[in-house]
RNA sequence: GGGGCCGUAGCUCAAUCGGUUAGAGCAGCGGACUCAUAAUCCGUUGGUUGCAGGUUCAAGUCCUGCCGGCCCUACCA
């Protein structure tokens, strides 16, 4: 039996405004992965939700003057809107703000973490503001350097010297978002994960040294020779006074009362992730389905696969901090709780897919100076098909890259002549000439169109399991491209004035690798492989293997052709560029 | 401060452990063809691999220094 595929995208905050940036390091990925194994058959499932608690979110409301709940629904709709526009196909999309499940589940995972022994009580001094009656992250303050004496440095890093700073350290320290909101150094305490033992845990290691093996060169780099054997890990904090979050438990596992917690939550980073869970048990819950098939193992067994996309700054949480959390889930005792129980333990992830950043033209998105794309209108103007094609074509998968407006153009008219033309050319022939009927195959054999078909299909799966989504791509655009040298090697037209059962033949083959090209496209644009089939008079495509391939039986009435892709004009790139850098081009 | 990445054809990018004459696509140029969305197919121009050294039988690849661009540093993909 093949192991079921739970596959999550990072989860947005809420509080952050969508771009090609995000869609295209941890969204479109995933769900090319998933499109793909939904193909071929696979048990798959596909999670994300949004991330609702955290300084940000509050701050951010409350300037706003909107409730933390109202607020951080919008945000909702906001990436529900756009992820559906680009057509990605969560299975679910929760909040981490819903209470049931996921706040009883984050206060399970706090509870079994600290009985399990891994999290310790920390005594700190951290900013406060009195004003506002809480206390302050780093990148919230601001005050004068301590080393050069600029008045203007961040809580994090001097702009002016450079310098690496300690918040606590600053002269006249006061909160950046108001500057007379001056600060104060108070005494606090908050829990923490202890994240020293984690490598050499007997239940991570022999995990870490398989999952070490499928990263990519710049996580496996990151995570191992960076943190792990470099730096070292360290215990890190997990609570905050903050009013907007998951509550810390007051009561442990053994009913023994938790002191002075009241007004601590559990601080994103530890809440966040178990928002995948708790998202997956709210879709079995609606679709009657078990959520434990995709995240609890039983020992000796493999478990489901868990795979993590995301962007290259979550690579730390995804490859150390939620792995300790799940593994660390392990008590004694008889606990009536909702996660592993005896002999059973919380998969681990397979991989995590981290892509680099996508830039504009060069320079990073930015909505504040206006080098960005409006997502929505663009969608509606290019279609969801072509954007997605673009994107995935220009991914960041191996190094940073850019969204570039002539490239777009350039790889836009290059799918529409290689494969929206190639259809067209051969079923406008089959109209004209053949009654739209598939015509006879006569005494040739389909061994060409098999064998490229098989070689295409077969790389391409292989570069989809390898997360290689541009060389994938470059599969399918290269079936077509077998299709059109097919038809310049048979010449149908010149057959038609001397041997139209030879024309015939030779259109036969050809047409048969269209429904394959159908396939082929289906992950990547899903619209496209849907119109390709209408055009062909298919009845959509179900779950099956990749091979065989589906064929055009002779006689088959074919459907109306029309364009598939459209190409661009140079006068639209042009005023996108202009309208972008404000001037015209030079 | 610490760590990492990148620099290859006009443009976007490849090149496994160091191993043949550094490859594709786009653009350009020349040709063939006419079924098709001026498309497709064939051919072709174009490189001192950022600079300077070093190691090696052999360097785009490894080492040192420099120049230029970018990112991470655990709370803004």
């Amino acid at each position: 039996m093949t192991r079921p595929i739970l596959v999550t995208s990072a989860l947005p905050y809420a509080n952050g405004q969508p771009h090609f940036g995000h869609l295209v390091g941890a969204y479109l990925p995933a769900d090319v992965f998933v499109r793909y194994h939904r193909m071929i058959g696979s048990d798959v499932l596909y999670i994300c939700g949004t991330d609702d608690h955290g300084v940000a979110n509050t701050l951010a409301a409350e300037k706003e003057g909107v409730p933390y709940r109202e607020f951080v629904q919008r945000g909702w709709d906001v990436w529900n809107d756009v992820c559906g526009q680009l057509g990605i196909s969560f299975d679910n999309f929760s909040q981490t703000c819903r209470e049931v499940p996921h706040y009883a589940l984050a206060q399970e995972f706090f509870l079994r973490c600290k009985k399990s022994g891994h999290i310790v009580r920390r005594d700190i001094e951290q900013l406060y503001s009195p004003k506002t009656n809480r206390f302050l992250a780093d990148r919230y303050v601001v005050g004068e350097c301590y080393v050069c004496g600029h008045d203007d440095a961040r809580g994090d890093e001097c702009p002016k010297c450079g310098s690496w700073l300690e918040a606590n350290r600053l002269k006249n320290p006061r909160s950046r978002t108001d500057p007379e909101d001056k600060l104060e150094l108070r005494a606090a305490w908050q829990f923490e994960l202890d994240l020293k033992p984690f490598s050499e845990d007997p239940l991570v290691k022999p995990w870490l040294t398989e999952f070490r093996k499928g990263l990519k060169t710049n996580v496996s780099k990151f995570v191992f020779e960076k943190m792990i054997e470099g730096e070292g890990l360290e215990s890190r904090p997990i609570t905050r006074d903050l009013p907007w979050g998951v509550p810390v438990p007051n009561v442990d596992l053994d009913g023994q009362p938790i002191e002075d917690v009241d007004g601590k939550v559990l601080y994103v980073w530890f809440d966040a992730p178990i928002g995948y869970i708790s998202s997956t048990m709210e879709w079995a819950e609606r679709e009657n389905k078990d959520w434990r098939r995709y995240w609890i193992r039983k020992d000796g067994e493999d478990g489901a696969r868990l795979v993590h996309f995301i962007g290259k700054d979550n690579i730390a949480f995804h490859c150390i901090v939620f792995p300790s959390m799940l593994a660390w889930q392990q008590v004694d005792g008889d606990y009536s709780l909702t996660g592993p129980g005896k002999g059973e333990q919380y998969v681990l992830p397979e991989n995590v897919p981290a892509n680099e950043f996508f830039n504009l033209e060069g320079k990073k998105f930015s909505k504040s100076d206006q080098w960005t794309i409006d997502i929505g209108p663009f969608i509606e103007k290019y279609g969801v098909d072509r954007t997605r094609y673009y994107l995935i074509a220009a991914m960041p998968e191996t190094s940073d890259s850019d969204f570039i407006w002539r490239d777009f153009k350039a790889r836009n008219d290059k799918l529409a002549n290689a494969f929206g033309n190639f259809a067209s050319r051969i079923l406008k022939f089959v109209a004209k000439h053949f009654d739209n009927r598939v015509p006879a195959l006569g005494s040739e054999t389909l061994d060409r169109v098999t064998n490229e078909v098989r070689t295409r299909t077969e790389a391409m799966a292989r570069a989809i399991e390898e997360y290689r989504f541009r060389n994938a791509l470059d599969e399918f655009l290269g079936l077509a491209e077998d299709g059109n040298q097919f038809l310049q090697d048979t010449q149908p037209w010149q057959l038609r004035k001397t041997d139209l059962a030879a024309c015939g033949a030779a259109l036969h083959q050809a047409l048969q690798y269209l429904p394959a090209l159908s396939a082929l496209a289906q992950p990547f644009v899903p619209g496209l492989a849907a119109s390709l089939r209408t055009q062909l008079n298919l009845a959509p495509r179900g779950a099956g293997p990749l091979l065989p391939s589906e064929r055009l039986a002779e006689g088959h009435a074919l459907g109306e052709a029309s364009v598939l892709v459209a190409k661009i004009p140079d006068e639209v790139i042009a005023s996108e560029l202009e309208a972008l850098r404000g001037t015209p081009e030079d």
